[in-house]
This record gives structure tokens, C-alpha cells and sequence, in this order.
DNA sequence: GTTAAAATGTAGCATTGGCTACAGAAAATC
DNA sequence: GATTTTCTGTAGCCAATGCTACATTTTAAC
């Protein structure tokens, strides 16, 4: 190290150990590609259980991105075994597409809730929850759940 | 639309909208694209402030990623007017650069505070803030600090 | 000042998740 | 039942973000 950067390296402000910070990124990272499956998967049991069938199309409106882009999700949903479909019928959940959905929404509910209880307003706390679900660890969601019970 | 479609389709179970679903989830997928850029600019800032300067192999380490991953990235944070850089020389941020990372780390501060207040052991806050700090809106921010101003 | 080590940058590849355009099947309409 | 509309699926493109391998430059060590 050339005299130079070893001075400047005299500060006064600490930083979390790399590899600390590092583990920290990598998680989040693993969170957010398991965040487009949850979406789905979330989705598709709403569909099936309001209007019987969850549908290419429907699925794809309700997301806001194009057919095919959903069909592709899809496949991968089919891959990880989460959903099962059939050419030109609609999409439906494996048991444990069926289990991932019912943890995705009682999350969803607990950061909703919680959002609210600390003065999110609803629609916000709709929206926020949206991103934030995915990234709440069981941990955190344990906490939420004592701090709503409390304050009843 | 067929009878049998028709038939199953009279449920009990109520969505929102179609179209206000895929509102919600685009902007989730904005926020998206946004994060990675946020955490390279409060990293590169924290690096600066500590270090001095920030090279793109500290960055990486500290990400969790390749250097080459890492210089991919910084290029972006270049052409999006957020960062500069020469050859062969560390990586310093504008000043926009500068505003976005005050506005992220002031913003991860109160994320990880609301997170503890509520309950949320500290080292888990610290994890889960990493991926919800990019999907909480201004107006729930502000919810926020209300709420860790009230109970003082 | 040479040489060895470390850092930086480039090239090329894979995967993911968007898109449009086209082809084929099913459903609705007449 | 024929036709038109809608839905489904496929193909091929792009950008982003990861990687490894290699080339080059800077820094450190002798």
C-alpha cells in the first residue's frame, strides 16, 4: 500500500466487517429472486379462489406485464414445482405452491397490519407492502405480531 | 365467455382491480431497478467518508460480488450521472451521487429504528432493512418518524 | 530499477424478466 | 356450423446482473 492510502485510511468512522456486509447483500439478493414467485404464486390462489381458474391472461393484466412474459413466469413456476397447467387450460397450485401462497399472504397481512398500526396510511401501507413482504424475515414478522398483539 | 366460465365466476371472494394490482406492482418493480443503485451509492459514500476513497475491489468485497460484477455496476452509476471515475483510479460520487446517498442512508437510519422500536432484535433489523429500505415510501417514512417521535 | 503481487479493466457467457410479433387453439357470435 | 374474436403458446430480441478468464496497469517488495 502506497504511503498515501495508508494515510487516508486513518478515520475516525467504523464500517461493518466486509464479509458481514457482504452476507447481508447476498441474502437480500436471494430474496429478491424468490420475490417474482411469491408474487405469482399469491396471485394465482387469489384467482383460483374468486373466480375458480387462474388464467394466462388474467394473471398477466393483473401484474401489469405482457402475456408471454407471464406464460415464461409460469414455466418457471412449473419448473420449481409450485404450479402445474395443461395447454390452453388454466394454471393451478401444487400443495406446495398451496403452502408457499398461505405463508405469502399471512405475511402480507402482518406488514400491512403493522404499517398501518404505526401510521401508515392503508392505501400506502397496500403499496409499500408490496415490495416489503418479500424482504421481512420470520424473525421480524414474530415482533410484529407480539407489537400488534399489545397494543389492542 | 363460456357457461361453465360464466358459472364458476359468481364468487364471494373480492380483488382489487385489475388495473389498480398492476399499478402496484410496477412501481414495485421500479423500486427494484432503483435499489441496486442505492446501495452502490451509500456504499461508495460510506467507503469515501472512511476509507478516504472507494476502489471497485472494496466494493465488491463488501457487495458480495465479483470485482468485474462490480466495475459492470459502476459503469452504470457513471452513465446515469451518479458517479466518476478514471482509469485505474478509485470511484467518487456527484453530487447528485451525493444527494441520493444522503436521502438513502437517513432513509435506512429510520427503517432500522422503526424495525427495533417495534421489536425487531437489532442485528435482524439491520438484515431485513437492507431489502425493505428500498420499497418504503416517502409518506410511510414520515409515518414513521411520528411514530418513533410520539413514544420518546 | 526489476520483479512480483494486487488491482483494474475487458470479453464473453448464462440467466432472468421484460417486450413484440406471429402461429395455433378455443370460445363466442352469427 | 362457419366465422370472428379471444386466449394461449412460441420465437426471438433486449437490458440487467451475475460469473470466469484473460490482459493490462499500478503498487509493493527486493
Amino acid at each position: 500500500m502506497s504511503p498515501k492510502r495508508a494515510l487516508i485510511a486513518q478515520s475516525s468512522i467504523e464500517l461493518p466487517a466486509a464479509s458481514v456486509q457482504a452476507q447481508r447483500f447476498e441474502k437480500t439478493r436471494l430474496a429478491q429472486s424468490t420475490a417474482l414467485l411469491e408474487d405469482y404464486v399469491e396471485l394465482i390462489d387469489d384467482l383460483v379462489t374468486s373466480e375458480g381458474e387462474a388464467r394466462p391472461t388474467d394473471i398477466a393484466r393483473r401484474l401489469g406485464v405482457s402475456h408471454a412474459t407471464a406464460i415464461k413466469s409460469i414455466a418457471r413456476l412449473k419448473r420449481e414445482g409450485l404450479a402445474t397447467s395443461k395447454l390452453y387450460r388454466g394454471v393451478f397450485l401444487t400443495p406446495e405452491g398451496q403452502g408457499l401462497a398461505a405463508r405469502v399472504r399471512a405475511r402480507h397481512r402482518l406488514v400491512v397490519d403493522l404499517l398501518v398500526a404505526v401510521g401508515v396510511p392503508q392505501q400506502c401501507a397496500e403499496q409499500d407492502a408490496e415490495g416489503i413482504e418479500h424482504h421481512v424475515s420470520d424473525t421480524a414478522l414474530a415482533a410484529f405480531s407480539r407489537f400488534l398483539k399489545s397494543r389492542t
